[in-house]
DNA sequence: CTTCTGACTATACCAGCCGAGAGCCAGGCA
DNA sequence: TGCCTGGCTCTCGGCTGGTATAGTCAGAAG
């Protein structure tokens, strides 16, 4: 029914985390535009006014979005220039930002199953050569697919927890 | 550097999503409050106060998440009474709540590498009985770990896609 | 010279997230 | 009888996310 505790953890009531890299995560990209202009970076978009009228998010919050994205590193912005053309700015995806494409798709799965109608969402993801559907989820480095209860968390090295509160 | 689009699809300037599951997941789970509590749950934790200490968030929050998220059917919400201790409410998870264990450990993910320090986050998921490494990634069914290079994305049927505005 | 486009910035405003602190109610226990 | 605990609710207030609307500025195109 949940994952399993090993070592110290395995008495909850003696230990919390202070800073939890979920709470972390969510603060830094926790918002609906953040992950709808990332869905777009991983599609390719690269431009100011591309990212807008895809995601139909308003300018002001593109260009707020974009300035902090680029500040938390998920982001470089740099400017270019086609021959005879004005100079523009794309923004393009670190490795950072690449990182996310578990979470992201990981909602857009979870989304595709249970709030959209019969028949999931208007998108697949696929192999690309092969067709073969694409999942997220939890696996082993070999590939080996694990439900939650074949999981157990470990502390990582020797870094202390915060004793519990209560 | 992005994934292929396939079919109808290739031409990203004829269509855009009305719908967008990643947009509708975020409006629905996608709060730091949310996660927290759903990470809880993954490690096991059912009662209200539980909750509330675990993830350090206030009473008021807990309750209207808890209400919210049972509404939206990712928890039951049950009572159960001990022989002569007093009657208890448990909050426990449906599969549609579980389906979000790759959301989350995703976010722990990309939090752990990328927002704690060196060595990364305070804990590891690893394989219950052999302590192998437990990642969140793109596969195939069959297993086969895929760079954003090797998916396509493909239209779910005869769905129609809304004409882009431009 | 005017217009158009890309990439923004400015202002105003509402809704929701979240914390702090207090209070409430029922059941069991001393 | 009064206290303690579990599971809440209420109010207040700050900050942030989001929309709408308008304006700015530089550089090409006509």
């Amino acid at each position: 029914m949940a994952l399993a505790f090993q070592g110290v953890l395995a008495d909850r009531r003696t230990w919390s985390l202070d800073t939890c890299s979920i709470g972390l995560s969510m603060e830094a990209v926790g918002t609906r535009s953040s992950m709808l202009i990332l869905r777009e970076a991983f599609y390719g978009t690269t431009r100011f006014d591309d990212f807008a009228r895809r995601t139909k998010l308003t300018d002001a919050i593109v260009a707020a979005r974009l300035k902090e994205l680029t500040k938390l590193g998920l982001f470089t912005k740099e400017l270019y220039q086609e021959l005879g053309k004005r100079r523009r700015s794309e923004y393009l995806l670190t490795e950072k930002g690449r990182d996310l494409v578990p979470v992201v798709f990981a909602l857009m799965q979870w989304g595709d199953k249970h709030l959209q109608g019969e028949g999931g969402g208007p998108l697949r993801l696929v192999e690309r050569s092969t067709g073969e559907p694409v999942k997220v989820s939890l696996r082993t480095a070999s590939g080996e697919a694990l439900d939650l209860e074949d999981v157990a968390i470990v502390t990582n090295g020797p870094r202390p927890l915060s004793p519990s509160d209560s």
